[in-house]
DNA sequence: TTATTATATTATTCTTTTGTAATATGTCAA
DNA sequence: TTGACATATTACAAAAGAATAATATAATAA
């Protein structure tokens, strides 16, 4: 049950940036969104399929996870492909699975 | 940037139950609580003083806390004693600090 | 029993988030 | 250029969360 290892200095000057990275994973469904991310990129219509999302608010959710540094964006043609912004996010979600989902 | 190991069958089974976790964590002060938690059980005014937080504010952020599962109390004569819920939780703050703040 | 310390609850106001609908923009094909 | 498709933005009502103050309960010591 103990964690001597966990350093709280380094965690009270990350807590204000990380506490707002997990907000955005607070919602069921943005958690959803950010678990296929961290399989690959996706157009917003395939994400819509997947997570069964109104248009309007799966690109709101998408809006504010790029805001909050969460996800990247890139246009091809028509398309836009959302992925994970970087590696600790989807170690973050890898973290997530392998102690909740095993 | 890909993670193909992950397995979104079992994230979206667990969504609900971890993004509510999740939501618990997503303010500054009750990640910081989890923090120091996380090292071994503490009064409610050792927390108060380590996180700086009002006594009545403090209380309801443990309630809720209790609520979702993320911490236990127990009471020792006037002193309820608080401590991180399961090896689960001790090991998503272990994951965080490892992700970030390293 | 009373005073004191430790913690919890309630009430209230303010802010943020959610869900939804409507509308706008951007890109391509015909 | 027009139409169709893909995505983004805006507006707004309803719900949830945050901060604060005041009050209540629980345990102990004197």
């Amino acid at each position: 049950m103990l964690a001597k290892n966990i350093s709280i200095p380094k965690i009270a000057r990350k807590c204000e940036e990380v506490s707002g990275l997990l907000r955005s994973l607070s919602h069921p469904q943005r958690l959803m969104i950010l678990g296929h991310l961290a399989q690959g990129p996706k157009t917003v219509s395939e994400l819509q399929k997947l997570c069964d999302l109104q248009q309007s608010q799966l690109s709101q959710f998408l809006g504010r996870m790029k805001l909050e540094g969460l996800v990247a964006c890139e246009r091809k043609g028509r398309f836009q492909f959302y992925s994970a912004a970087d590696k600790r996010i989807v170690e973050l979600i890898g973290a997530i699975q392998k102690i909740f989902c095993e």
